[in-house]
DNA sequence: ATAGGGTTAG
């Protein structure tokens, strides 16, 4: 402000006299208009400008006022041309404070002028104060625009190119940009909208990019745009920020915007979000058009009840399904491996495409191929193959592939190499996916040799082949022939084509990681092969994925080497590539193997503490280990490790988990072969829904020896057995030399003896009191309730036992604690703590009582 | 304005 003073101090000073000459006016002046979008109303008063300047001295004459303004006129056209634009603003602001309009200080100013102004503070470089006096002159009144040459529009560039090279603040970029489109310039000439959305992006600065958005008409395409690119870089709650904003639209709900945010659940991985964005649009009581419907079917495709059940309620709202949504439907059987309810899905499809309702596209076949490929079925896949062709519908590189991968996976090298030669015929240019299906095949069929030459004739002079002249792939052959083969033979070949009806022509062949890994595997055991393989992946600046490592784990430990294959965990971890689940598996299979079970077990620790979650695999890998249990912490790992599954949602194979338990009970009594043979007849009468193997790992897990109680409700007479005798090993293993037992062991049997429907059978109660008494040599009391109410003492159980002639082989007669001996219905057994420490002092029963007598018939 | 392919552990 003080300088502002000083200017028009020194203006005032300086004024001239009367007699000072008049500017020269010879050339016309073209007067500033000012821009129609602010000022319109002052146009009317431009024209009576100098009798409506009401200047402080305006009562002096006429004549000495034209003279100021010219003075004045002549002073500001040189602060513009010199570019002093702050200069410039304070004689406006102290013009308009004197009582002057903008616009008539506009009106002393020629656009030329100002415009050449522009280029001299561009020229002399103060790029950095551009924005600030657009701003200024915007607020004059100027058309600013219209300021700006090719030249000036160049420099506007740079101070964008220059502020998006800081790259660090993407809020302020936007600002400028804003205020430049503001000032009515066209942004997209300065910095492209992809950069400026791609920044935004990387800078997970949803804010900008909205803003930015917002400088365009067309916002809401252009926010979806920016949804699907944090998408892609997984930012989902940047992605629904972006959503928030542009889900409405006019009122109702954007369905474009609904589907876009959908498919960036799919790419973020969050299928359960898409799921809530769903319903949220139901909430509003709209209908979702089919692109919202089969957005949500295919980013839930891996989950096919789920996916089936949006297919219907689609067809309940009475949107017609297109080809893309069934094209969803057998992506999802895919999925689910379910390769017969995809073929009658193509069969409908087929029907409704004869009627001439939709048209099977290259997706169809192409799903169809891998269904039928994953399934083994790889004749049918090669009939989808033929009814593709005759559709006239071209297969492409992702077909010939699922073809080449439908003979791999049957293990048909001869069947994968004809369909690749067939793809060459037809002028399908090989890429690496399947290049590597094909080696991948020749690995399946153990032609080992044949990958490996495959592998390196194409390296050293790519895929060779010959076309055919009549294909009408031809032309585009030719040309790429040409440009990208210098080769002189391959143009002498084309040159004399017509004598020959064929041609060479060349593919270059670029291997990736997958090759590599293949390739790795085809090592079989040869640990130094298969390291050599990975470097030479790292030599052509490939990185080894966890897939890599994992092969290179599996043949250094299948070549017996298990100490190395766990370095290599080590050392993956240290190349900056975090183990998965496989790669974890993969180490435990070894340990397994190798019979090193505690390395196996803490590897699943390890696993855990990473956070990696154990599946299926993992897990029966650990359960194939089941022969090396023995004791009862092994026992208990085993059975963590069952409800551990039951847990994640799997269902365990039992059958392994309860031979494993029953071998391990029985060894409380040392069953004689007799028993054992019946042990196992009886098996089959396991239940099948594995409340056993819940109760026992249950008893065992606790573990608190404390207050021990065995609820054997539920369970077959088989299975009762095997839990009473699994608590008991349990307590004997638990059990030092001295400890005194502190509580009687109860067992709780079922209430309703014969309840209908239910898997009690008769006589359990009996075979466990016979097993506890005669084969244990314990002391059992029944306790039961009358009524309700829970009687303290027990009852008599020898009615039970009929035969008194076994009840007086014994040395321990049953106690009587209660007078009656009318049957009621048994709650309890008990298992007194005196026999149960005679018991265990005894050293149990497994090895004194061998040559006793047998056990008691069931 | 949609969507698809190759390699790993049992």
């Amino acid at each position: 402000m003080r300088d502002a003073i000083a200017i028009l101090a020194s203006c005032s000073v300086t004024l001239p006299a009367t007699h000072a000459p008049a500017p020269p006016s010879h050339h016309r002046r073209r007067r500033c208009r000012p821009s129609p979008r602010t000022n319109q109303s002052l146009n009317s008063t431009a024209p009576s400008l100098h009798s409506t300047v009401r200047w402080d001295y305006a009562s002096t004459s006429r004549n000495r006022n034209r003279k100021r303004l010219e003075y004045y006129t002549d002073l500001t056209s040189n602060l513009a041309r010199d570019g002093r634009f702050r200069d410039l603003f304070m004689i406006a602001e102290s013009f308009v404070v004197s009582g002057g309009k903008p616009s008539q200080f506009v009106a002393l100013l020629d656009v030329n002028i100002v415009s050449a102004g522009i280029s001299r503070m561009i020229k002399d470089g103060r790029l950095g104060s551009l924005i600030e006096v657009l701003g200024g002159l915007r607020k004059l009144g100027f058309a600013v625009v219209e300021l700006f040459d090719g030249l000036a529009v160049e420099a506007l560039r740079q101070v964008c190119r220059r502020q998006l090279g800081k790259r660090d603040d993407v809020e302020e970029i936007v600002s400028l940009l804003e205020t430049l489109q503001g000032l009515g310039f066209s942004t997209k000439e300065f910095v492209a909208p992809s950069e400026i959305i791609r920044l935004c992006v990387y800078r997970r600065t949803p804010s900008a990019a909205i803003r930015y958005a917002q400088i365009f008409p067309q916002v809401h395409t252009l926010l979806c745009t920016i949804m699907i690119e944090f998408g892609k870089k997984r930012d989902l709650v940047s992605a629904l920020s972006v959503f928030e904003v542009s889900k409405q639209n006019q009122g109702c709900p954007n369905m474009y915007a609904y589907r876009t945010i959908i498919d960036v659940c799919g790419l973020c991985g969050d299928y359960l979000k898409s799921r809530s964005i769903y319903e949220e649009l139901l909430d509003c009581k709209f209908i979702p058009n089919i692109y919202v419907f089969n957005s949500l079917m295919n980013v839930n495709a891996s989950d096919f009840s789920y996916m089936l059940h949006i297919y219907k309620q689609m067809q309940k709202v009475g949107v017609t399904a297109d080809l893309a949504s069934y094209n969803i439907l057998l992506k999802s059987c895919c999925l689910a491996a379910r390769a017969h309810l995809a073929l009658d899905i193509y069969r409908d499809v087929q029907h409704l495409e004869s009627k001439g309702a939709l048209k099977l596209d290259v997706f169809t076949y192409c799903t169809m191929i891998k269904v039928l490929a994953d399934a083994r079925m790889w004749r049918m896949a090669l009939e989808i193959k033929e009814h593709m062709l005759l559709a006239g519908v071209i297969p492409n590189t992702v077909t010939w592939s699922s073809l080449i991968s439908a003979c791999a996976n049957a293990g048909l090298a001869e069947q994968a190499i004809q369909l690749f030669e067939e793809m060459l015929q037809a002028g399908c240019e090989p890429n690496s996916q399947c290049c590597n299906a094909l080696l991948h095949a020749c690995v399946e069929a153990h032609q080992y040799d044949r990958a490996f030459r495959l592998f390196k004739s194409w390296k050293e002079n790519g895929i060779k082949m010959s076309v055919r002249k009549d294909f009408h792939w031809m032309n585009k052959i030719n040309d790429y022939a040409c440009s990208k083969h210098e080769n002189s033979s391959t143009i002498t070949c084309r040159t004399s084509d017509s004598e020959h009806p064929s041609f060479p022509i060349r593919f270059s062949f670029a291997p990736t990681t997958s090759t590599y890994n293949i390739l790795m595997k085809a090592c079989g055991t040869d640990y130094y092969h298969a390291k050599a393989l990975m470097d030479e992946m790292k030599m052509e600046g490939l990185s080894p994925n966890n897939i890599t490592w994992s092969i290179l784990i599996d043949i250094c430990g299948g070549s017996g080497n298990v100490h190395g294959a766990l370095q290599i965990l080590r050392s993956m971890h240290q190349a900056g590539t975090q183990p998965d689940v496989v790669t974890y598996t993969t180490a435990i299979k070894i340990c397994v193997e190798h019979k090193n079970i505690k390395v196996a077990f803490s590897l699943l620790a390890e696993m855990k503490r990473y956070q990696i979650k154990p599946n299926l695999v993992t897990y029966n890998t650990l359960l194939r280990a089941r022969s090396q249990y023995g004791s009862l912490q092994e026992v208990q790992q085993c059975l963590a490790i069952y409800q551990d599954m039951r847990k994640a949602g799997y269902k365990p194979n039992d059958f392994y988990l309860k031979l494993l338990i029953e071998e391990w009970c029985e060894g409380v009594i040392q069953q004689n072969k007799q028993n054992k043979g019946q042990i196992a007849s009886d098996r089959a009468s396991l239940g099948p829904q594995s409340l056993l193997l819940e109760k026992v790992a249950e008893h065992l897990q606790d573990s608190n020896a404390e207050s021990l109680s065995i609820d054997i409700r539920g369970l077959t007479k088989i299975e009762a057995r095997i839990m009473v005798l699994a608590v008991l090993r349990m307590i004997k293993e638990k059990y030092n030399p001295g400890d005194s037992v502190r509580d009687d062991l109860l067992i709780i049997l079922e209430e309703e003896p014969s309840g209908c429907g239910s898997r009690h059978e008769t006589g359990s109660t009996e075979a466990i009191a016979s097993l506890l008494q005669y084969d244990l040599g314990l002391e059992v009391l029944s306790v039961g309730s009358v009524d309700g109410r829970n009687f303290n003492g027990g009852f008599d159980i020898s009615f039970l036992y009929p035969n008194s002639k076994v009840l007086q082989r014994r040395d321990l007669p049953l106690k009587l604690e209660s007078p009656s001996r009318r049957p009621v219905p048994l709650q309890r057994l008990k298992v007194t703590k005196g026999s149960l420490h005679h018991w265990l002092q005894k050293g149990g029963a497994s090895t004194s009582r061998s040559d006793s007598s047998p056990s008691a018939e069931k």
